[in-house]
DNA sequence: CACGAGATGTTGATTTTTCACCGCTCTATG
DNA sequence: CATAGAGCGGTGAAAAATCAACATCTCGTG
């Protein structure tokens, strides 16, 4: 289970959509393609990532859905981590300043209470 | 200026690290990656990374510094934006969620008092 | 001035990535 | 049964990325 050397542009921008939907079909995934190659040049990354390990595909119904291998909470947290340290200096508060400024991400009461608990309940049991 | 292609491994290795520190000279990039090749194999990458407009290079005494030629806020922000669809079907609560829970960023009683405070604030202002 | 060390840029060869063509299988349908 | 269409994977060639050797230039020092 070593971490192998990083992934190349394609493989990152199909793991990327194999992530937002947490499973797809090779149809799915170039289908969200900006700049779609041919079908089997997206099933040939998709045999990369099978074979180094970070796609697992299973024969659900009439074709493969590939997954993630490694567990989404896994994947979000090391994702979190990344941009954390590479873009906030590891400030938890600046993330959650930008996060919440994101005009497109507009919080609404609901949510911003909910948010809010959870700061309380951290807080709590983190110590 | 347009944002056409993506980058490759080390461009964003290379990337990462730049925006981590702001700004930084051939060695000081080369000593932060985890599997320098040769001085000149970094310049290289730093050389594309100028030409294709991500990087801008000023003479700082006696070398060049390497900055991103997208402002910090803006890099950011698109950083996030991209973590929180890819990773969180864009909740803004699953992403603080996981931020807030990430151990390594155990957040003080200050800080969580300053994040309210900001939530608090952000939603005020008819968000 | 001559020299060595540090910083940079260039070039070309090697390695990796990307991709389409091709053939196979399976299923549905005429 | 014959055919057509969809899904799949292998292969090798073209394109891109990666990298080290090499050439310059600058600066400080003996």
């Amino acid at each position: 289970m070593a971490e192998m050397p990083p992934l190349s542009r394609r493989e990152r921008q199909v793991m990327d959509i194999v992530h937002e939907l947490g499973g797809a079909t090779a149809l799915q995934i170039r289908e969200r393609m900006s700049d779609p190659p041919t079908d089997s040049a997206v099933r040939s990354v998709l045999r990369i990532l099978v074979r180094k390990g970070h796609l697992s595909k299973k024969y659900d119904g009439p074709r493969y859905v590939y997954s993630p291998r490694v567990p989404a909470r896994a994947a979000r947290r090391s994702a979190m981590r990344h941009v954390l340290k590479t873009f906030f200096g590891g400030s938890v508060e600046g993330a959650v300043a930008t996060l919440i400024a994101l005009e497109d991400g507009a919080l609404d009461a609901d949510e911003r209470e909910r948010i809010m608990a959870m700061i309380e309940k951290a807080s709590e049991e983190g110590r």
